[in-house]
DNA sequence: CATATTTCAGCCGAACTGATATCT
DNA sequence: CAGATATCAGTTTGGCTGAAATAT
């Protein structure tokens, strides 16, 4: 159950020295207030939205690419927005082995409202920072990754 | 080979402005660095190991609090903890109830080793960033998680 | 008796693998 | 035919719930 008793006990050192283990901390405590508001945004699913809404329709297989996930976990993020009504697959005439995913006016509006409530959460999310260090924290989170993403298989493979 | 993976597509800017995002993104590509070197650490047997070592033995119950961990999921770290020889359980002779959970000199050691190649593929993790930056990045988590730590169920329930 | 600790069985979502059907 | 896309079945893992056994 969790029951969040007085955590004066400090985490070691090593573990405090480590940002993954940090960040994986953090949205730990993250997902544990989003399951307090059950209607919450499913992340995933409005990760593929928020990219439909920015750049128009696109196939799956772009979808994956963009956000890092597993075509066949595109698969049943679509199925699940297709079923609430907030995308549709439609088939790509210019080539047809590809569905071109489109977000309809439900699912932009749903996605807006999400990103609305997930901007409110961020307060919580990050109380212990001043406006300053949030804007810190965002740039450096975006360099770090951006110079993973794609990028860190051939760097750290076995030569 | 030049297999066109070409991670030129962009992620979307409302999910860009999003921190808890941007980590999830970021542990994730770490995971795939980790899984490339099979015999890497597993983060949470590590963590439990580098709080005995550094706070001493004590109950699971504690373990459990200090690091977030579910009781349940300690009673499974702890087995194979002890299976592979880097803890052992003794009966807490104050309150028979409890587990004083120790660890082992070879734990001890497999704890160092492995804190060691974690240090070394934070090199990549954040290649991205400078020292200074690093060590910004660092203090802003430390902080951030120290608000959220605890304080989360009682700030953020319905009032 | 009520409460605390440990343990167990099982559930669910996330991330992946491998196979197949369809299309270029 | 090779190669790409979408789909499906199944695995593994992390994080949880609920209930039991043991001790205070």
């Amino acid at each position: 159950m969790q029951t969040a008793e007085a955590d004066d006990l400090p985490l070691p050192a090593a573990l405090l020295e480590n940002p993954p283990f940090l960040m994986l901390q953090m949205l730990r405590a993250g997902r544990r207030m989003a399951e307090e508001r059950p209607e919450g945004p499913r992340l995933p699913h409005l990760a593929i939205l928020a990219t439909l809404v920015e750049f128009g329709p696109q196939s799956q297989r772009d979808l994956g690419r963009r956000l890092g996930f597993d075509p066949s976990d595109v698969v049943r993020l679509i199925d699940v927005l297709e079923k609430d009504g907030h995308a549709e697959r439609r088939r790509d005439p210019d080539d047809r082995r590809r569905n071109a995913v489109v977000v309809t006016d439900a699912g932009r509006a749903w996605a807006e409202e999400r990103l609305a409530t997930t901007r409110e959460r961020l307060q919580v999310f990050l109380g212990g920072l001043d406006e300053d260090e949030r804007d810190q924290l965002l740039r450096l989170l975006q360099r770090a990754l951006a110079h993973l993403d794609g990028r860190v298989p051939e760097v750290y493979r076995t030569a």
